[in-house]
DNA sequence: TTAGCTTTTGACCATGCGGCCAGAAAATAA
DNA sequence: TTATTTTCTGGCCGCATGGTCAAAAGCTAA
């Protein structure tokens, strides 16, 4: 009998549940990071785990709740991480420098977490061949960076120009950052993460710091 | 007996031969634009041309031959479309809005060719399991347009900055311009590209134009 | 110790994959 | 026409996949 799932109501994970769910995430992130998505099968995931590849049917209903799983983990990790780096920030060119640099910051400690996120993001699709998360799922992404945009619009930091492109633009040269970064590890991922501040800086029309 | 491979020696194509090779290939295209990389089987794209799987294999030497064949082809077509609108244009600055500009221009008429590229990239792999084409494979690219920002720089154009990291930024927003399209059909991309060419003009410190 | 529940194993299944091939069909040459 | 070569079909192969299951093992409480 396999444990069922908890809609709001009891049943509580049991602790080898809980640690057992815990370990095979953390195997397929592993797994995605090296093979990509293609690569990891319920049999390479459970190998790498060292344990049975029923143990996995035994606690997800299926390969689809693992990478659902590991995608909401690995994003509001990432979330929470950032935002808590931009709390206190005043200026929108400050939120916005700070936004890039975080970013660049969480992914040099989570570069296996990150790299299998984006593989999930772009390869995982619904049982009718629709992707899953496709950009509309950046979305809620878009409308916080906008939110940035539109601040130092209104507080005269930045020209004006359309917050929909920038923030698309933004998000793409973050992403591309990593994944630049991911191909060259001998990159210098902080340099990088400063120019593109830079850069964006520029853009926006921000008066130039210093 | 299948029509041997043509390294340098006698052998040309017959008249069927081109076509059913044109045919797949576009076959191809169309349906990885439309399943992804992942749901495109040599089975979906011999049903949607309307002939039997086993033509594929007379006519490649395997699925690597033909996806190698989509590359190279759609990619040639991409190169040879924004380089001949760039011809005549002489300041940094002009060519930068011509490459963004005329990329977009070539999106809108190529979308599946241009999606099913990308699917390629970034899904292909050696039989070994790593990546054909990585970021690795974007040095080209990334080359071309630092020879766009190292002129403008030494031409006073533009202000100092690392043109790499411009470079792959300008590449990832491009990429991504299109992306952004692709999920929003009702998405102005023209007005996009023009928003981009005058987010990078502003970004390398170009005399802004009037 | 014993009983009952949870967890794990490893074999098994149906499906879809890329690739292969014998023979049919079609095009071409004699 | 007939003979030869090119092209095509449809079935088959071995393999890997995600998922299932009966039985074994482990754990906890009486």
């Amino acid at each position: 009998m396999r444990p069922e799932n908890n809609p709001a109501g009891r049943n509580p994970r049991s602790f080898i549940e809980t640690a057992r769910r815990a370990q095979i995430i953390a195997s397929a992130i592993e797994v995605i990071a090296e093979h990509g998505f293609a690569g990891a099968s319920l049999a390479r995931i459970a190998k790498h785990a060292g344990i049975s590849k029923g143990v996995i049917s035994y606690h997800f209903t299926g390969k689809d709740e693992l990478m659902k799983e590991v995608v909401s983990q690995v994003y509001a990790d990432t979330v929470r991480y950032i935002l808590a780096s931009m709390e206190g920030q005043e200026t929108a060119t400050a939120l916005l420098r700070t936004q890039i640099i975080a970013g660049a910051r969480h992914m040099r400690e989570h570069r296996a977490q990150i790299k299998a996120l984006g593989e999930i993001f772009s390869n995982l699709r619904l049982p009718d061949g629709r992707p899953r998360y496709g950009v509309a799922a950046s979305e809620e992404l878009f409308q916080s960076l906008e939110n940035i945009y539109r601040l130092g619009q209104q507080s005269g930091e930045f020209r004006p120009f359309d917050v929909r492109v920038m923030a698309v633009s933004h998000s793409a040269a973050v992403d591309n950052m990593f994944a630049y970064w991911s191909a060259h590890p001998e990159h210098d991922l902080e340099a990088h993460a400063r120019e593109l501040a830079d850069l964006f800086e520029h853009a926006v029309g921000a008066k130039t710091r210093s």
